[in-house]
DNA sequence: TAATATATGGATATGAAGGTCTTTTTATCA
DNA sequence: TGATAAAAAGACCTTCATATCCATATATTA
């Protein structure tokens, strides 16, 4: 894959939040979204921290959109998450650059430039949302639980 | 990095052999290209087995290349060593397609295609030799060993 | 206040990629 | 034909991404 699992099930899942307008429980985000649910929790820890979502315990708590969707970069969310991957050399040299380029160097250069300026200028609320099973793209009620109905 | 540190090594490695004319040991290889000795001999004997290079045992023996390089696509070295990895999602949704797209599928279709073209249509003989010490890209007097002039 | 629902934090497992080491086999050539 | 130089093979180790589990903290509501 292009991307870590991490970055891929942030990415989903903030696109997910943003559709929310009140508190998700990761259980239920994990359901949605086919991630596994203790796992989803550690990623959700480490996104709290950064403030991409805010958590709320105890029942009716869960978790919500920290930020605006439309400020927050797809750039930013994978160097946080992996490092500058985008900008690493795609055969691995670590010295490749202008003055000592890998073999590849020069073919590279325009792919790595679409790539970087894809994920420079695309933001969250760029992404479009997932058709999802209890995820409605436009005729959202919310994140009613199907076990109770 | 864009690829594993497996595939980085071969297509370096490939590149190195084009340019020689006897065959050259494991451990001259990993010299000049600063890759692992013991990890470089893994990595020939899976290529060997493969016809990538040919092998020689014994004094005077070492590498060969066993393709023309010409004939060899960057593609078929990806996909050999590491699956249909430039094909899938990059996010990681496993059924991201045409019906399900993921959220970033339309933007990256665009830059994905530019990825396996350049893949698709160079081959080891488009790529650029390295400039590295012991390797002369023109002037290429074979592989004396320099202990022994 | 008790019961419950939720996140938090830390320890631990798992599998694959990346890397090392040692022994065996095979070829060369002096 | 023997010494030596190389690859071949396979066991082992290390690191890291990807989880999983469990005990604890905290908030809500009945």
């Amino acid at each position: 894959m292009m991307l870590s699992k991490e970055t891929g099930y942030v990415v989903r899942l903030l696109v997910y939040l943003r559709e929310q307008d009140a508190p998700v429980p990761v259980r239920e985000v994990a359901r949605v979204l086919g991630i596994p649910p203790s796992f989803l929790a550690k990623l959700v820890q480490r996104a709290a921290r950064r403030g991409w979502v805010i958590t709320r315990k105890g029942p009716g708590g869960g978790m919500m959109l920290g930020v605006n969707p439309s400020e927050l970069r797809l750039m930013e969310i994978v160097e946080t998450l992996e490092g500058r991957v985008l900008e690493q050399c795609v055969l691995g040299l670590p010295e490749c650059g202008g003055e000592n380029p890998c073999p590849l160097h020069d073919q590279w250069m325009p792919v790595r430039d679409a790539m970087l300026g894809l994920f420079s200028r695309t933001t969250v609320s760029d992404l479009k949302g997932e058709t999802l099973p209890g995820m409605k793209e436009k005729d959202q009620t919310s994140h009613k639980k199907e076990d109770s109905p």
